[in-house]
RNA sequence: CGGGGCGUAGCGCAGUCUGGUAGCGCACUUGGCUGGGGGCCAAGUGGCCGGAGGUUCAAAUCCUCUCGCCCCGACCA
């Protein structure tokens, strides 16, 4: 391609409203441009990047034996009250009406309609195992869709869905997914991580989620430093340790507090540390028995709130305004505590060991100490509730965890019959028995990987994109327009790098050189030939690695070859396969 | 939805408090010089000041309503 003849609108200036650095550069180097919030237009090295992307996606998941196909991003509502999910999926779900007020909606995912699909078609188990696949816009109207393509509300997505006869078989159908997306995540050049996840609303009962690794991650990962667990900070176990806590039980006191409310003033003002004092938190539940519950932590710990919402099976908690908590228990928050609540207390394992512990007053200007779960309050359930924190041991093999952040890239569950129960998805077994469809779903975010891909591989200058996905593999800068020789070896080399097959961009605009080195490191190709007055002066072209500034001067005739390996050199490096 | 902020030229912004000629930088056009990291000189083009209503002799500026966008929280590929 030649630069002059396309469409790449960069800018000097940073936008306003980019907050993060993808979508910085993806604006600045005219990838993107904004429609409306959370809805972005793929400007043509946006689309080419994006297109790389979906071919590995696509040969990746056809070599593991999924079967593409597309589904309607328009879907009618009917099909989703089946599964209940009209009413639950909530104001994500973007509905509207046609002309014959028949309701609608658009699709944010396509469990529905891939299910409906397969019970119409699949009765025996000789039909299975099936899984089909398409790469597909979705639309979830996001309450906040930000960070440019990492959270849009518009945003391509390949999602595959697997059917199986047993559980054994969605195993092998889920391990079958894990590997392929092991291969693309390397392939794409991105260094990952696979994480246990939570599963999330989709429901089911298994789940992994793979993240790339970059600091603007909106997820945290607890990571072993010694075996090979990982997981989400949302799921990650926190282990019950041993009670080394002996100490006799105190006689309950009563102390005056008067304006100590946040844990740090609490303990200062009684020279305790943090991990004396127990937090009670209480939750609004939506789902589950949908009554409030404390909450109670160690007063250095973090309340999980999926963890929590998975032990009262709700759909949703949230935290009570102040107000709420006042109206509720009659006790301004700050001074809460478990000994004499009226409503349901759950406590985290950890509040179980501890004795003699401080914990609000229940009214106000008042903490209570030496109080003793057990003695001085009784709760309905100890869980594992707290995030898991820096000081705690593998949950696996008792080593050393690290945290680091992350951005969820894909995400494979096993659903079980979730969907087919509701639906009625079943096929006949060799026993002659109906039985539902076990399912498995595989999500990836193709748009967001492009983000991802930014945000972990990006400098000062520009974006910095792995081989296998930039939109160009070589940029041929030629510096001297009006100079018959150079502008006839940068011909030259364009026309052989094509007919090479490689995916060279030409820069022949009348543009000065420092506009065209600026403009070549925004758009993060990974290869420069500068072609200019050296190859009059000592017969010289650069070619510079974007990654590293490596740079190395050839002759002309050089440059085909040694690129020709070195972007070989770059793919083997990441390909997922042999 | 709650909290904070912003809508003025394609982009980034000043002007708004204290009403009175709509401005700056970049980009764009033309000419010239220049030519290895966003160059220089000169001359230009471009605005219903987000929209509607009101106050006033006079509104970008004050008032009311409205639409849109961004940032902080709960959601997720």
């Amino acid at each position: 391609m030649r630069y002059s003849q396309t469409f790449v609108p960069t800018l000097k200036e940073t936008p306003a409203e980019a907050e993060v650095v993808s979508h910085r550069l993806l604006l600045r180097a005219g990838y993107i441009r904004k429609l409306t919030a959370g809805v972005y237009t793929y400007l043509p090295f946006g689309l080419a990047a994006i297109r790389k992307v979906e071919r590995i996606v696509r040969e990746e998941m056809n070599r593991a034996g999924a079967l593409e196909l597309l589904m309607p991003m328009v879907q009618p509502a009917d099909l989703w009250r089946e599964t209940g999910r009209y009413e639950k999926y909530g104001p994500e779900l973007l509905r509207f009406q046609d002309r014959h007020d028949r309701e609608s909606c658009l699709g944010p995912t396509h469990e529905e309609v891939i299910t409906d699909l397969v019970r119409g078609e699949v009765r025996s188990y000789r039909q299975l195992p099936l899984n089909l696949y398409q790469i597909q816009s979705k639309f979830r109207d996001e309450i906040r869709p930000r960070f440019g393509l990492m959270r849009g509300r518009e945003f391509i997505m390949k999602d595959a869905y697997s059917f199986d006869v047993d559980d054994e078989q969605a195993g092998v159908s889920y391990q079958k997914m894990y590997e392929a997306y092991q291969r693309i995540f390397t392939r794409c050049g991105l260094q990952f991580r696979a994480v246990e996840a939570d599963s999330g609303s989709i429901g089911g009962s298994f789940s992994h989620e793979f993240m790339v690794l970059a600091k603007t991650g909106e997820d945290t990962l607890a990571v072993c430093k010694a075996c090979s667990y990982a997981a989400n900070v949302e799921k990650a176990e926190v282990k019950a340790r041993p009670v080394v806590n002996q100490d006799a039980m105190l006689d309950l006191g009563r102390i005056e507090t008067p304006g100590k409310r946040k844990v740090a003033a609490v303990c200062e003002f009684l020279g305790i540390g943090p991990e004396k004092l127990v937090k009670t938190m209480i939750y609004k539940v939506s789902g589950g028995d949908g009554q409030p519950v404390a909450v109670l932590v160690r007063g250095d710990r973090e309340v999980q709130e999926v963890k929590l919402k998975n032990l009262l099976q709700a759909t949703d908690v949230e935290l009570l305004e102040d107000k709420e908590v006042f109206d509720l228990t009659g006790v301004p928050t700050g001074y809460l505590g478990p000994v004499g609540l009226k409503i349901k207390v759950v406590a985290d394992h950890e509040v179980a060991t501890m004795r003699n512990c401080v914990v609000g007053g229940g009214e106000k200007n008042y903490h209570l100490q030496n109080v003793n779960m057990g003695r001085d309050f009784a709760v309905t359930a100890v869980a594992d509730l707290r995030q898991i924190a820096a000081d705690d041991p593998c949950p696996l093999c008792g080593g050393e965890l690290g945290q680091i952040e992350g951005i969820e890239v894909g995400h494979i569950f096993k659903l079980g019959t979730v969907y087919s129960a509701a639906m009625r998805a079943v096929f006949q077994d060799h026993d002659g028995q109906e039985k539902p469809l076990i399912m498995g779903c595989y999500g990836i975010g193709i748009s967001r990987i492009v983000a991802a891909a930014i945000e972990q591989n990006h400098d000062e200058n520009g974006m910095i994109f792995p081989v296998a996905i930039a939109p160009y593999q070589v940029i041929i800068l030629n510096l001297g327009l009006k100079d018959a020789m150079i502008t006839a070896a940068a011909e030259s080399l364009y026309a052989q790098l094509q007919a090479q097959g490689i995916e060279v961009l030409l820069d022949d605009r009348d543009e000065r050189p420092g506009s065209k080195f600026k403009d070549a490191d925004l758009l993060g190709i990974p290869f420069r030939v500068t072609i200019g007055t050296r190859l009059a002066k000592d017969g010289m072209i650069e070619i510079r690695h974007r990654r590293d500034g490596l740079t190395v001067e050839l002759m002309p005739e050089q440059a085909a070859e040694y690129l020709l390996s070195q972007i070989a050199q770059s793919y083997s490096a990441m390909s997922g396969h042999k």
